[in-house]
RNA sequence: GGGUGCGUAGCUCAGUUGGUUAGAGCGCGGCCCUGAUAAGGCCGAGGUCCCAGAUUCGAGUUCUGGCGCACCCA
């Protein structure tokens, strides 16, 4: 016996049965254990920062992250999964920042930044217990139990020695950053951070004139300015270059206005533009390449306010961003404002002799205000404030020409909405990344990459575009920067690991950290390795004696530490040998990660960078290439190159999920639900379904609740309403497994080796397209799989169940085949629908003999039997379905439903290649159609119209340019009699551009329409045409058919169980209504399971009015 | 401004190496079937496959140029 099934079927609590067995049973335990010394299947988990609430793009990244290692592990691998969590970061310190209600950097020092990180350390896992729920109720398997988490000191030291490989190999230096600087705040903000404080301002935008200078006199450009453009005026102090394109061609211009006469030089596209600005034209007298003006020297607006060192500046530098969409095609640089600009300087000083190597003009502090080298109206000033009086200035001294206002967008910052960001250098670590492009590229080139396009697109081209990693932040909660630096010489060394700086020399400041501890013993022992703790470390100079080591005061960039997972997960340190290194060299590489799209610069990176850094790659034989991680001498534990890829061989890049409108999900639009609710409602299979098998996961996914609802009605619910089918009928007929798979004899129904072949037709196509990490070409198999069993299989045999002879052999086969089917399906869906596939096979493992394993997560995955599969009875059962649905389309036409039998419908195949078989199998059509005789007409001439049509694909090479002559040729020949020949010669000529062609049957396609007057329907090289004659014995057929359909709707109306007997009466004013049932009456009492079938009334039974025909008649029921 | 991706039915999306009648689901209207079924089937309305050029005998599909949207970068 199997279980009853719960009716109706609640898949949210069934979930929730699965979870506690799951827990219990400890499955996924049990999943590992089996496969103890098979091969492994990597998979990385990309941390999550538990530091907001899970939304449902989150479950699509952790359902897609959950779906190939199961599979992965029924089909034999051993796939640990690790969870990880993202602690570290600005993030993070905002929340904490909020919760103490305070924002800027002196407000943490002035709160302590010992009780700050505590703090961050604290708050890290607000929502932690929120995405341990959302992971375990989703059925994400993962060992959140011993999960890496970034704080953690083995983290943090395996980060470390990593980064002292770099600094070892000369990879990580001091340089500087233009960032985006909230002055008020003093802290640089990070990309998403401005993005989010953009708003659209006006701000002066001004063409200043800068005077060539050392220019001979008689030179064209003698007394010519260069006439600049800037909209941050408060920058002209710092002014140290203007740049030209040098391929733009520039015009001299005399303006001649007021008296006075002015030599300028603009670009020449820009020349009547301005002139329409000024409202007067402008004399060109001369043009110049941009070429030709660079180098040429020029008075700055500020000289006198800058002490200038024997460096050179102030004169024309190429910049090919110069453009002459705005401005004047002349630009003003101030390299400490603007990153562009700032490119230009670094590109100067590589050019500049080492003893004149350029500095950087900047007369703004970093608290955003002017200092002392900066003109003397202006010292001390906030710079935004200071335009005006720039520009007034500027006036003054006749140096500016126009003045116009510019609406353009603008950062503020996000927590300060009055403060403008303005761009600003900062000293920042580095790691020079850009060195090892085309490693990169080469370790990108062999990634899986899903879809494809971002391989050479989005990443392969962000990668071309490298510039190194600024690795520094000027923060609190992070990893910290494991540089040690002398006070006396400024010299520096990187340490590996905290034993590694408790063993030098003269160590002192740990006992902070002991201090802290013994005050509170609550304190987590990770801390001792973040600031302030490790700050106190300092220890004996081996540079300058007597000086002291300190460490450098940075923390280091979240997205490193995630990238460093690969090995930083298992604090893998370098050790040739140990646990450490044993895990880390069994799951390295990955065969497997997932996120989405917005991790490119992210996680797939930061991880694709740090391992390429670390490993490079290994030589193939004869290879081109090099090993980059080449030892030296310093790095005398450095790593064995491993061949590309590395740290991930394939990767899917999911799509951004949107919310119901479209736009992006957010909390206050409450365009989204949160999953708890949609695994109370729908449950976490229907969204899992949703996610797995509507789209390609890459595309950008709109949330959408009604198509997560419709997963249940389209798959679930088809495929339980099949098992519940056969859980019914398996009871009450007491059936009990063979123990044998279905038949494969002679004998076995054409139906049953039919949906098997489907079956395995249906494995062979999952296995495949899921080896290929496509869930959704998986799902569609699946879908097709589903309806064809539930649509065709059961509908159509529901008669060999319900068969009385519980013991016939006919019976017991199609029992064994339903069960296989589900079976297997059972196993196929279990990486997808996990809970549903659990509670399905917890209950017909029953029929397995007790080796079935406890859960389907711990079978095989199915593979497919080559023998089962037959392509030719597939073809032949979908013309079967093809002319049923063909035969149901004319009756609807001719008005006649199905319940009404006919007499006769005929059949005309355009092919009769499968005319034998159909015959042999009509009674099928006959009872789908409900008809006495099908017939397949031999002189369907009276019925049809004959289109021949060429076949294009092979003709289209044959023929070539005569192609398009083929179609009007054919038609304009007799159909039938090109038929006729066809089928006699198996070839036809035509005549095309006077040339005979012969076309061979292979080379056309004949269609058939039903010609008009009939009651028809016709597709694809199939008509069906219905005898819609009715005679007095069809018309009382009809009524007793009818009659059924009432009683059975009665039977459940009063709740009567499937195998309870029953007694009918009917009575009617129609003598010949009744007549016609009494003739039907042992045909409605098996159909009913009725002991009596009567005309007249029932005693103690209710009667319901039923319509037959033109007749109405009561029908009444009771239990017999 | 640059890069990448996407524009197919009212909505959400499929559409294989180019092949001549462009599909599915939902929704809408009508009908049918059903003692496993919260299902299923049939019919109907609904499309300048974003636009324009090019290649080709033939383009939703390839190429070029626009337009629109999204994301990333500036």
């Amino acid at each position: 016996m199997f279980d009853p099934i719960p009716s109706p079927v609640s898949f949210p609590k069934l979930e929730e049965e699965v979870l506690t067995f799951w827990r219990e049973a400890r499955v996924y335990e049990q999943s590992l254990a089996q496969r103890a010394g098979a091969p492994d299947f990597v998979f990385y988990e990309g941390p999550p920062t538990a530091n907001g609430m899970p939304h449902p793009g989150h479950c699509l990244t952790r359902a897609i992250k959950d779906v190939f290692p199961r599979y992965k592990t029924m089909r034999g691998f051993r796939c640990e999964r690790k969870a990880g969590w993202d602690t570290h970061g600005l993030p993070v310190e905002v929340e904490v920042c909020k919760e103490l209600g305070i924002h800027s950097k002196d407000e943490i020092e002035a709160f302590g930044v010992e009780p700050f990180i505590q703090k961050c350390q604290a708050s890290v896992w607000r929502y932690m217990q929120e995405w341990r729920r959302l992971t375990e109720r989703l059925g994400f398997w993962v060992n959140l139990d011993e999960a890496y988490v970034t704080y953690h000191q083995s983290f943090v030291e395996s980060v470390w020695w990593s980064l002292k490989q770099f600094y070892d190999r000369g990879l990580l230096y001091q340089g500087h950053k233009i960032v985006w600087w909230w002055a008020q705040g003093g802290t640089a903000l990070s990309a998403g951070e401005v993005g989010q404080g953009y708003r659209q301002v006006a701000d002066p935008s001004v063409y200043v004139k800068f005077l060539l200078v050392n220019v001979e006199e008689n030179d064209p450009l003698y007394g010519a300015n260069l006439l600049v453009w800037t909209t941050t005026p408060w920058t002209l102090p710092s002014n140290q270059y203007a740049a030209v394109n040098p391929e733009l061609e520039y015009a001299l211009i005399v303006d001649a206005h007021e008296g006075a006469s002015e030599k300028l030089i603009i670009a020449t596209a820009l020349v009547e533009t301005i002139a329409n600005k000024l409202k007067r034209s402008l004399n060109v007298v001369g043009t110049i390449t941009g070429r030709e003006l660079l180098n040429k020297q020029y008075l700055p607006p500020y000289i006198s306010y800058f002490k200038r060192a024997k460096w050179r500046a102030w004169y024309v530098v190429p910049a090919e961003f110069v453009t002459t969409d705005s401005g004047t095609g002349i630009v003003h640089q101030a390299p400490a404002f603007g990153e562009v600009d700032y490119a230009v300087l670094v590109s100067e000083q590589a050019a500049a002799k080492p003893s004149h190597i350029p500095q950087l003009i900047n007369c703004v502090g970093p608290d955003g205000k002017f200092t002392a080298e900066a003109p003397e109206f202006v010292r001390g000033r906030w710079v935004k404030d200071c335009d005006k009086d720039i520009i007034r200035d500027l006036k003054s001294r006749g140096l500016l020409y126009h003045q116009e206002q510019y609406l353009h967008d603008y950062p503020f910052c996000w927590r300060a909405e009055e403060d403008p960001l303005i761009q600003y250098p900062r000293e920042s670590w580095f790691i020079k990344t850009s060195q090892f492009v085309p490693q990169m590229l080469g370790n990108n080139a062999e990634i899986n990459w899903l879809p494809e396009h971002i391989k050479d697109g989005r990443f392969g081209k962000f990668l071309e575009s490298n510039v190194d990693w600024a690795l520094s932040r000027e923060r609190y909660w992070g990893t910290p920067l494991p540089i040690w630096q002398c006070e006396e010489t400024g010299k520096q060394e990187a340490i590996g690991g905290y034993d590694e700086l408790l063993a030098k020399p003269g160590v002192t400041g740990t006992e902070v950290w002991a201090a802290a501890k013994q005050a509170n013993p609550e304190l987590p022992e990770d801390l001792k390795v973040h600031k302030p703790y490790i700050d106190a470390v300092t220890y004996d100079s081996p540079f300058s004696k007597g000086a002291r080591m300190k460490r450098v005061t940075e923390v280091i960039d979240c997205w490193y530490d995630s990238g460093a997972m690969p090995f930083a997960q298992w604090g893998y340190r370098g050790e040739p040998t140990g646990s450490a290194a044993e895990k880390f060299k069994s799951q390295f590489p990955a065969d497997f990660i997932s996120e989405a799209i917005d991790q490119t610069r992210g996680w797939f990176y930061s991880q694709l960078a740090i391992s390429t850094l670390l490993w490079g790659e290994k030589q193939a034989e004869g290879s081109r290439q090099q090993a980059v991680a080449a030892p030296s001498a310093q790095t005398a534990n450095s790593q064995q190159p491993t061949a590309y890829p590395h740290p991930f061989k394939n990767c899917i890049v999911l799509g951004l999920m949107l919310g119901e409108d479209g736009q992006k999900m957010s909390k206050s639009k409450r365009n989204y639900r949160e999953p708890r609710e949609i695994f109370d409602k729908y449950g976490a299979d229907a969204l899992r379904w949703y996610l797995f098998a509507n789209q390609p996961p890459w595309t950008s996914i709109r949330y959408s609740e009604q198509a997560i609802k419709d997963s249940i009605p389209e798959f679930l619910l088809r495929l339980w309403n099949c098992y519940s089918f056969f859980v019914i009928y398996a009871n009450i007929d007491g059936w009990k497994p063979s123990g044998q798979q279905a038949a494969g004899s002679g004998q076995q129904a054409e139906i049953d080796r039919w949906i098997l072949s489907e079956l395995n037709r249906t494995v062979a196509i999952v296995t495949e397209r899921m080896d290929a990490y496509d869930n959704f070409g998986a799902c569609g198999a699946l879908t097709a799989f589903v309806d064809a069993l539930s649509n065709w299989y059961v509908r159509r045999n529901r008669d060999r169940f319900w068969a009385s002879d519980k013991q016939s052999a006919d019976k017991i086969a199609a029992y064994d085949t339903l069960f296989e089917c589900l079976v297997t399906t059972t196993k196929l869906i279990a990486p997808f629908t996990p809970f549903l596939a659990e509670t399905m096979w917890r209950n017909l493992r029953q029929g397995l003999g007790s080796e079935a394993p406890e859960s389907v997560h711990l079978c095989d995955y199915p593979s497919a039997k080559p023998a089962a599969i037959d392509e030719v009875l597939s073809e032949r059962m979908r013309t079967v379905r093809l002319i049923a649905s063909l035969g149901r389309n004319a009756r609807s036409g001719a008005d006649l439903k199905v319940r009404q039998p006919l007499a006769r419908v005929e059949v005309i195949l355009a092919d009769p290649v499968h005319q034998a078989w159909l015959e042999e199998h009509a009674g099928v059509i006959a009872d789908e159609l409900n008809v006495k005789l099908v017939e397949f007409s031999q002189s369907p001439e009276k019925y049809v119209d004959y289109e021949v049509l060429p076949n294009f694909k092979l003709l289209g090479k044959k023929l070539g340019k005569r192609m398009p002559l083929v179609k009007p040729a054919l038609a304009a020949c007799d159909g039938a009699e090109l038929m006729a020949k066809l089928k006699r010669d198996g070839a036809v000529q035509v005549v095309l551009d006077g040339e005979t062609v012969e076309l061979t049957s292979e080379e056309l396609e004949v269609r058939l329409t039903a010609k008009p007057g009939w009651a028809a329907a016709s597709e694809q090289g199939v008509v069906v045409v219905l005898n819609t004659e009715l005679t007095p014995e069809l018309v009382s057929e009809g009524y007793a058919r009818d009659l059924v359909r009432v009683i059975q709707d009665r039977r459940k109306e009063l709740g009567l169980e499937f195998t309870d007997r029953i007694e009918v009466g009917v009575e009617s004013n129609s003598a010949e209504c009744l007549s016609a049932l009494n003739k039907y009456s042992e045909y409605i009492s098996a159909e009913t399971l009725a002991d009596r079938f009567s005309i007249g009334k029932l005693q103690d039974a209710d009667s319901v009015v039923a319509t037959l025909g033109e007749h109405s008649v009561n029908v009444f029921v009771r239990r017999a």
